[in-house]
DNA sequence: ATGTGACTCAGTATAACTAACTAGTTAATA
DNA sequence: TATTAACTAGTTAGTTATACTGAGTCACAT
C-alpha cells in the first residue's frame, strides 16, 4: 500500500502543527509540504503533486475556495479535503462548486479526519457528520417544499389554466398557444388574466416562476 | 425519561421477531403494536399512537408509502422511520415526499436502529450513512451539473448583463429596474436585447428559465 | 494608437402583454 | 332548478417588450 501524499495549508502557525503532529503519527501518511497561504499551496501542488491537499478556507492571498477551483483545474489528480470550521449551508455549497471532495469542521476527532484524507484518496467524497446533516436538511427542505397542500398549484389553477401556463412557461407567446391548442387569443389571454388574479402577479416573468417552482416545467 | 412507544410492521415474520427481540432489549422502548400490512399498521397507530412507527415499505395492502403518507397526515405526531433494503435514490426521495422522519436499511447494525429511532422520537431526522451518501451524491451531481465550464454564466453575460437578468427573474419591469439601477429604460432594453442575442432567445419567459437555470435567483 | 468589449442612451416601429370589462356555453351539483 | 365554476370569446385602452439602427464614453490590451 503506497504512503498517501499530503499537503496541508492555514494561516495559523498552531493550526499546521496540530495537523503535522496528526499526519506524522500515522505511516500510511507523508507530508510533502505545508503552506500559510493559497499562493503558497498552489505552489506546492505544482511541484510535489500531493494525492491530498487539505486547506483551510479563509487564508491570506488567496482563500481555500479560490484555491480548490484552481486546483482542481489545473491539477485534478490531487484530492482536495476543507479542513474549517465554517458549518454554514452557503460556504459548504461554495466548496462543493468549488470541486472540493470533501469537508471535515476543524473540531472533528482524529479519526474523521483521516477517514477523510483515506476517503478523498480514494475517490470517494467525503463530509463530517454535521456537515452532511447541514446538506441533507437543505436537501429535504428543498425536496419537501414543492408538496405543501397550500401550495399545491391544482388546487389554484384550472386544467386549462395549467395547461396554458405550462406553454407560457415554455416561452411561447399567446397567440403561438392558440394556435397549438385551437382557441382564439382572447381565450389564452383570459387564462392569463385569471391565473394573475388568483396568484396576485402581474407579469410573465413571475408566472414562469411560479410555473418552475411548481414543477410544471422541467429544466433539462 | 419517558419509554419510546414503538410500532412497527413487516410482512416477515422473521424480521418482526427480530424487531421484538431488539426493542425487547433496551427498556427505553416499549413496543405498542405489531403489524403485517400497511392498514393494520395504520389501524394500531390509531388506536396506540405510538412514538415512532417503524415500516417496511414493500407490503401487502399497503406499502410503506402510503402508509407514510395517511400517518403523517392524520397522526402527525407519530414519527415514521422506514426500515428497508432498498437504497435507491428514487425510493428514498419518494419516502422524504412522504413524510418519513428517518431511512435505516435493514442491514444496519443494533446501534444504528437505536439511534434512528431515538433520533425520530426527538423529531430530528435520521438517515443511515449509506443512505446519507446516496442523498448527498445526488446533491452534489445537481449542484455542480450547473457549473459546467459551456454552460458557465459567466463566460457569456457581463457582470450588468446578470445583474439586469437577476431582476428581470425576479419579475421586475425595464422600467422598475432602470429605477432600481438609476438607469435609463434605454439601457435595460439594451442590455436585454443583448443578452437575447447572445444567448439565442427570444422572449422574457426563456430568459427567466435561463436565470433559473444558471442559479442567478434563487427560489424560496 | 487602435481596436475591442462593456456600458451607456436615444429613437422608431411592431408585437405582445395587462387590466378591466361583458357575456355566452357547458357541466357539475346543491 | 338555480347556482356555480370552468371555459370560451370579445372590446378597449394602456403598458411593456422585441427588433432594429446608431452612437458616445471608458478601460484595457495588442
Amino acid at each position: 500500500m503506497k504512503k498517501i501524499k499530503i499537503l496541508f495549508a492555514d494561516d495559523h502557525a498552531i493550526v499546521r502543527d496540530g495537523l503535522r503532529l496528526l499526519f506524522k503519527s500515522d505511516p500510511q501518511f507523508s507530508i510533502v509540504g505545508e503552506a500559510s497561504n493559497g499562493e503558497e499551496a498552489l505552489q506546492l501542488v505544482e511541484k510535489h503533486r500531493p494525492n491530498v491537499a487539505v486547506l483551510d478556507i479563509s487564508m491570506p492571498k488567496l482563500n481555500g475556495i479560490e484555491a480548490t477551483k484552481i486546483i482542481k483545474e489545473k491539477y485534478p489528480l490531487t484530492k482536495v479535503l476543507i479542513l474549517t470550521i465554517h458549518e454554514n449551508e452557503e460556504y459548504i455549497q461554495q466548496m462543493i462548486l468549488a470541486g472540493a471532495d470533501g469537508y471535515v469542521v476543524k473540531n472533528a476527532e482524529k479519526k474523521e479526519i483521516f477517514d477523510g484524507v483515506r476517503a478523498v484518496a480514494n475517490n470517494e467524497s467525503f463530509f463530517s457528520p454535521s456537515v452532511s446533516k447541514v446538506l441533507l436538511e437543505a436537501l429535504i427542505k428543498r425536496t419537501r417544499k414543492n408538496d405543501e397542500p397550500e401550495s399545491n398549484i391544482y388546487n389554484k389553477l384550472t386544467r386549462r389554466e395549467i395547461e396554458v401556463l405550462r406553454f407560457i412557461a415554455d416561452g411561447l407567446t399567446s397567440k403561438e398557444i392558440s394556435q397549438k391548442l385551437f382557441l382564439s387569443i382572447s381565450t389564452i389571454n383570459s387564462h392569463r388574466t385569471n391565473m394573475m388574479k388568483k396568484l396576485d402577479i402581474h407579469d410573465t416573468a413571475s408566472l414562469v416562476r411560479y410555473a418552475i417552482q411548481n414543477n410544471l416545467v422541467q429544466m433539462k
